[in-house]
RNA sequence: GGAGGGGUACUCAAGCGGUCAACGAGGGCAGACUGUAAAUCUGCUGGCUAUGCCUACGUAGGUUCGAAUCCUACCCCCUCCA
């Protein structure tokens, strides 16, 4: 096993917080693998990167022997995280459950090695609690302690609703520690109370309480609202090689530095000597494509990486049209179809009212054309690329 | 149970009898520019068999030449009091 010193640093590396400070190296100490914790909603299995932060962590637990629960909170979820501003959800099956599990563990094993980790559901112990045990578990906190989480502070004193069943939330989660003895709880800084709860209640319970360690949460493309697929800012870790790397390079130069504080894994001092170059000169967007290439490379492989920056340089930076589109035949009417209801047809627009916007303001090529007559019409028996913006494209015949 | 406030396009939010397919902001899309799908600037942002037509302002009716705007009922949300 890895010495105690180098795990610590390691460990320690790009974590936001760790609960109680010399707690992890307590626990490290007893020289046995640890329960190591981590919680996941079953409402979202599309991972995207920002959770790799955390997942990335569980990872390095992992790869120094210790036991690593990847939690999948099915019976929470009918609650519903009061954790920010969410409404209540409606409950899952448990046919969506099961699916969504699957695709859980297709995505996590990217990161995590599956033999090493644990998946359970927290169904399997809270399905099974009645009414009563409920009571006395809930018995276990008390109000005072609850209001001192900030969202629930901060709605109370404002006057804002609290229901009930959500503090049966934080206590549900706290609870699931218990029943897995865990040793350490991983979560995003938003979990931060949700985490403590479970310390409190393992000691109510006469077990030690676990270690927290928080990692920070991830901005989303736009870099101000947090990386979430309800706020479409998110990069998924299933995303074609293309796709990501696009997403990675239209994040703003400020936001790059974010993310390879916090994805990268090259050391702090590489980055700096990079934000370095790009002070002394160096394009920013040569910086982005490091950026891009190493983490493309991560969920995919490195030849990938390289083909999706090839493809990346000859489309927006020499305008290129891509090798590979969609191949579309369409049927005319009368031998004819008017170019709205081709790139309709085609799906390169929602509607024949905005094809005629897309015409109207110079989005449309065929062929590389701009055309400016909203009353073409494209006769059967022709084929050609069209064009909307810079982005969609449609190799179109007509029949 | 009582009193009051509110439901408008992807989101927030104006409008309170015609000039409203609906101000403004955000988001999104497009164009220009560029160092890139960054930044910045500009435009667009309901649908269609398209210089016109149709559907939309919680739901269903009603008044009116004409309603998102007025009336009635219903549904939903929020606040305060009990």
């Amino acid at each position: 096993m890895t010495d105690i010193p180098t795990q610590l640093a390691e460990l320690a590396r790009g974590a936001d917080e760790i609960l109680p400070e010399n707690g992890l190296e307590e626990r490290l100490k007893t020289g046995r693998p640890l329960v190591v914790k981590a919680g996941f909603d079953p409402t979202a299995p599309d991972l995207h990167v920002g959770h790799t932060v955390l997942i990335n962590k569980m990872r390095q637990f992992q790869s120094f022997g210790h036991e690593v629960v990847f939690l999948i909170g099915d019976f929470t979820g009918m609650i519903g995280d009061p954790t920010g501003k969410n409404a209540t959800r409606p409950p899952l099956s448990p046919e969506e459950i099961r699916e969504n599990a699957k695709t859980y563990e297709a995505q996590i094993f990217k990161i995590l090695d599956p033999e090493r980790t644990r998946v359970e559901f927290n169904s399997t112990w809270m399905g099974e609690m009645d009414a009563a045990g409920l009571i006395k578990l809930a018995s276990h906190h008390t109000v005072a302690r609850m209001l001192e989480r900030d969202d629930f502070n901060k709605r109370y004193t404002g006057g804002q609703p609290i229901s009930i069943h959500e503090f049966l939330y934080p206590i549900v989660q706290g609870y699931d520690s218990v029943a897995l003895k865990a040793d350490v709880e991983l979560g995003g800084t938003d979990q931060k109370f949700n985490l403590l709860v479970g310390r409190q209640l393992q000691q109510d319970f006469g077990q030690k309480p676990q270690v927290v360690l928080t990692t920070p949460l991830l901005e989303g493309l736009d870099g101000v609202q947090k990386m979430s697929k309800s706020l479409g800012n998110y990069i998924g870790i299933t995303e074609a090689p293309g796709e990501m790397f696009g997403k990675l390079m239209s994040i703003s130069d400020d936001l790059m530095w974010r993310y390879f504080e916090v994805l990268s894994f090259r050391t702090l001092d590489d980055i700096a000597g990079l934000k370095k170059k790009v002070t002394g000169g160096m394009n920013p967007r040569d910086a982005k494509f490091e950026l891009a290439l190493e983490i493309v490379e991560r969920f995919h492989d490195g030849a990938q990486a390289e083909a999706a920056k090839a493809e990346f340089v000859a489309r927006f930076q020499q305008g290129a049209m891509p090798d590979e589109m969609p191949e579309i035949t369409l049927a005319t009417e009368n031998g004819e179809l008017g170019i709205a209801h081709l790139l309709k047809g085609a799906g390169l627009v929602d509607s024949t009212s905005e094809a005629f916007r897309m015409i109207k303001q110079g989005a449309v090529r065929i062929d590389g054309e701009r055309i400016e007559d909203r009353g073409l019409t494209l006769e059967a028996g022709t084929t050609g690329v069209y064009q909307v913006g810079r982005r969609r494209f449609a190799r179109v015949s007509l029949t």
